[in-house]
DNA sequence: AATAAATGTCGTATGTTTGCGTCATAAAAC
DNA sequence: GTTTTATGACGCAAACATACGACATTTATT
């Protein structure tokens, strides 16, 4: 029994994928949303914002850092989090282009 | 220790993170973009699409089902599944518009 | 130097997802 | 009516995600 048998798909697909998951967690958007709505974030700020406790919310953080989404800025002993663009930019971008194949499709269903 | 906190969000967040949690597995994308190019889908041609057992695709059609995104039509001993168009348009959407609200951050993180 | 503040790291418990084999069911073919 | 075909339902094991407390680290304040 093997697990974990996402290599059987394409890249694109398996990349969409990952894309997806990190905003598969209300916690993670709305940390984005919230970053979105700052001119400029520090951790402490986005903790008290979110309703979890200050570890999950860090574990959160470094996920989105990961996907490359977000980045922070180390400045004392505080960090700096914002978007980060160019690469919401291209999961904007994939993810439409996505739904938007989906959405054109024919749909012959009439059965 | 209370776990699956996601009720501490907005229903709008939560809505959202369960939208991408259904597209956040490439066989499900696979699904989908196979239902794309076709005008219409017999549950076994599915199966024999994704390298997967019949029993795990199954499953996956499954969750495509409750999220919405697909609807199946029985006909004999098969099901034509198909792309739910109504409900891929309103996932666009509101994906599109969480991203497009990233994209316009004013993102002043010069730090 | 000692303390406080802000944050990351680790371990761990619990919950959820994935993948599949086996069995059940229901229509079709024979 | 038995067999074949197509599919769903159930149950289990492995893997992964989530949540958090306790500890470590690093910079600032005193």
């Amino acid at each position: 029994m093997t697990y974990a048998k996402k290599e059987v798909f394409t890249p694109d697909l398996q990349e969409l994928a990952a894309f997806a998951k990190v905003l598969a967690h209300p916690a993670r958007l709305a940390i984005l949303d919230y970053l979105a709505g700052q001119e400029q974030c520090i951790s402490g700020d986005i903790t008290s914002e979110i309703p979890l406790s200050r570890t999950t919310v860090s574990q959160h953080l470094q996920e989105l850092k990961n996907a490359g989404l977000i980045h922070g800025t180390v400045s004392g002993t505080r960090i700096y989090y914002c978007l980060e663009q160019e690469k919401i930019g291209e999961l904007k971008v994939r993810m439409h282009a996505f739904m938007e194949k989906l959405a054109s499709a024919k749909t012959e269903c009439s059965i």
